[in-house]
DNA sequence: TTGGTATATCGGGAAATTCCGATATACATT
DNA sequence: AATGTATATCGGAATTTCCCGATATACCAA
């Protein structure tokens, strides 16, 4: 994954607020039956409805986020769930106190 | 300064480039009269000239960096000598650490 | 199989970014 | 004052990003 497209990938203000959410799922999501927020994360719908913006806007956004590494999904059933994906932030911190 | 303003800063290949030529500059310029690379920086010819992009783009870049705390800048003469900014960097630093 | 729900992908208009050449400004030298 | 050099700013064409609605795909339930 190249440098740049990470960078851009936190270039806009709604995916690096649903980072932020993703960093704390309890304080910023209802209850979700069947899915525990550590394990498999948030719904794409969830997300979506916080953000205030389109479904097919936070569909890409998500995965703009995930071919930067900075989240990961797992589908089940009709629902497919994202959260924070610990190694590629730990990488993007890397990045910044060797390349920077 | 926004966290997507710096972010947007950093999502470009040459004011990536130019962050890391900076960080040893004795390493990425050549000898400069008068004027040491630790307190001072590198002028802004310098920096053009490894580019390879024209003067116009590369005092933007310089200055899209300067906004977001990344770099600062002195004057000295007719030149303009630009160095690391050591605080702005280790603040981005918090940032991952802390929002993502 | 039919219909319903969740998510992904497509096509596109509007806005932002990239990078340039031309020009303006600032300072030094003669 | 006039000229030369270093950098900043301006105007703009090409490309990319933002965000949408429409549509496609995947899965589930009856």
């Amino acid at each position: 994954m190249d440098q740049v497209e990470i960078f851009k990938a936190l270039s806009n203000k709604t995916r690096l607020q649903i980072l932020g959410w993703l960093k704390e799922p309890e304080l910023n999501f209802p209850e979700q039956p069947n899915a525990d927020f550590e394990n498999v994360g948030v719904c794409v719908g969830q997300i979506q409805l916080k953000s205030g913006l389109s479904q097919s806007t936070i569909s890409e956004y998500l995965s703009i986020l995930q071919r930067a590494d900075l989240i990961s999904s797992t589908r089940i059933g009709q629902w497919t769930y994202y959260k924070r994906n610990k190694e590629g932030i730990e990488k993007l911190s890397k990045i910044i106190n060797t390349a920077l």
